[in-house]
DNA sequence: ATCTATTTCGAAAACGTTTTCGTTGCGTTT
DNA sequence: AAACGCAACGAAAACGTTTTCGAAATAGAT
């Protein structure tokens, strides 16, 4: 059971595997009576183009790369989600990649795309990517290039993110509004831009409110991110200021790790000490007390950034100048019990 | 800057396409000296074979297609993880597609998995997936398919999976021996194998310890085995079934509702009623109390599917006799806090 | 009847690689 | 000197499609 070709259609019917291209691709040039042939003998013997072919003439793939830190978290397989879902709709197809937070598994992850000869790439940036060549030589291919979530503002390309910095101040702007003073906060490691920008905003928020900045409220998870790093720092927390009365977690799983031993120390949550995340993960709705969080769009940020992508894809193929976008998406504070 | 082609190389040194292509390729027929040139020059002219010639030409494209029910769960974002991992390793990248548990999409899926001619197929299959002319086309297509998770015994194909009712069968003969004798089960759709089989274990445990089958206390989830699901059921079997002592749920995540709910109630775990969840999702090491589980390879059980899909490739393109496998996956039982 | 315009088709190049097979030139053997 | 073997290379086909261009055929106009 061979794979029929335009050759075998072409054959069946006495004409030339021109003219049934052609008929396929409903050209102008071929008669309605050969092109219902072509069709009808088409129909008959199965014909699916193949692909190999159509990718090494047309020089287009249909396929786009997805290279993320790593696919087992409840942001990232949102955002896989949202990307495949968008992806398919437009005809495309998608691989994906992770770099585990590596910066050579990053360049290499590139390199692997542009052999596949992959239209356009999807990038979450490592944490440990300081050097941006590897972007670089993905735009001197000319195949577009959009980053998403993890961003690098000195790159020219396209990007889709939130802006921490003003969903950090936000949050701890509830905190100060309700009262709170005491403020601790648990952030990620001092290279993760993530990080970074929340702090600013935790910062900033202080000092909008005149609330002195106390650097050892400040607490850094040892792990990557885990719950366990709540549990932990909340337990050092307590024990180093226990007059502490609000915790500003970089994250909803390590918020969680603090209602855990919040929880088991008997400390009221949020009459002794409010905590508050980030990201709005569905857990937060079932920890007891249900979390005050900052939601994150994930879906969306996949579909949107795929958008981006597919459009300068089919930009530069029409030979259009392409301008690119830096979208920010807005997160929203969501209160809950614990605050 | 255009890329490099084996043209360019046979330009620039003066000598044939087939030669440069031989030399590169460390044929024994081309000498030392104008393989060292031709190794020199592709160096220098930063040569990469094009991908999308080598595929036209070995008909093989080095890519395996993954179709599964979500990619946002943690059990199938674990399989993803292993999956890609195993892969890469083998030098093959993998496009990944969501039946959102729907046949028609899963058939839709495989086509285009097809006409992208990847070298073979993982599935996962969706709830629905009552027949199986999708697979077998795949069969005549010659290319390799491997069922993992949800896997359809009548196709002829190699599979990784658990033996559900064997671990269901644990999970309760544990409770049983713990002294529990009322046991709740709450299940997942009549459709989906998963939920058959572990409620087949729940069963053959109750009644190898002449405990009777009471059918009113098997609950079905409504939602998708989501946590409201767990919420919800535990409120009416308490209403129901005041005095049942113990529930054994398709799901960490349901049995995650489960406690949130008993906990608001102040009904005590395990004392008055255990709780038992399956998967070993991280979080029930988290809840409080931490949830006894089935330990279910995920991870291993992506890297094991796709090492067999990758031995089938390899073996039917040494045209060797491929025989299929089907492999069950132990499963451990893991008591903690709440049974 | 010739000329032009239009419709319909096919030949062929091209995409870049892999691989078979033949050719050349050289050295060795009788 | 003829015969043979071998090393080193190149020509060319093949993978299956798309698309340009020219040719043929038909129709219409004068």
């Amino acid at each position: 059971m061979e794979i029929t070709t335009l050759k075998d259609i072409a054959q069946q019917l006495g004409i030339s595997i021109s003219t049934v291209s052609k008929a396929l691709k409903g050209y102008p040039d071929v008669s309605k009576a050969t092109r219902d042939r072509v069709l009808l003998m088409a129909r008959k013997l199965n014909y699916t183009p193949n692909q190999l072919a159509v990718n090494l003439r047309t020089k287009q793939t249909k396929t786009i790369g997805v290279i993320i830190p790593t696919t087992v978290h409840h942001f990232f397989s949102k955002v896989i989600d949202g990307i495949i879902e968008e992806a398919e709709k437009k005809g495309y197809l998608v691989i994906i990649l992770q770099s585990n937070e590596k910066l050579f598994l990053e360049k290499l992850h590139v390199n692997l795309l542009l052999d596949k000869r992959v239209d356009g790439i999807l990038i979450s940036l490592s944490n440990t990517t300081t050097e941006y060549v590897h972007l670089k030589k993905i735009a001197s291919r000319n195949i577009p290039l959009v980053l998403f979530d993890k961003v690098a503002p000195s790159v020219a390309c396209s990007s889709v993110a939130i802006d921490d910095k003003k969903a950090a101040y936000e949050a701890v702007v509830h905190l100060i509004e309700k009262g709170y003073k005491k403020i601790a906060h648990f952030r990620a490691g001092l290279n993760a831009q993530n990080s970074i920008d929340r702090f600013e905003g935790y910062k900033k928020a202080l000092k909008d409110h005149t609330i002195p900045f106390d650097p050892s409220l400040v607490y850094m998870c040892a792990n990557n991110t885990d719950f366990e790093d709540g549990y932990a720092n909340a337990q050092l927390l307590i024990k180093e200021h226990p007059d502490v009365d609000a915790v500003f977690s970089i994250t909803d799983l390590v918020a969680i790790g603090v209602i855990k031993y919040f929880n088991e120390q008997k400390i009221q949550i949020p009459a002794q000490v409010a905590v508050v995340g980030f990201s709005n993960w569905f857990m937060s709705t079932v920890i007891s007390p249900t979390l005050s969080t900052i939601e994150q769009p994930s879906y969306d940020m996949g579909v949107i950034a795929t958008e981006i992508l597919l459009n300068e894809i089919e930009g530069i193929q029409k030979k259009e100048v392409i301008t690119h976008q830096n979208i920010i998406l807005p997160t929203t504070f969501i209160e809950r019990e614990s605050s």
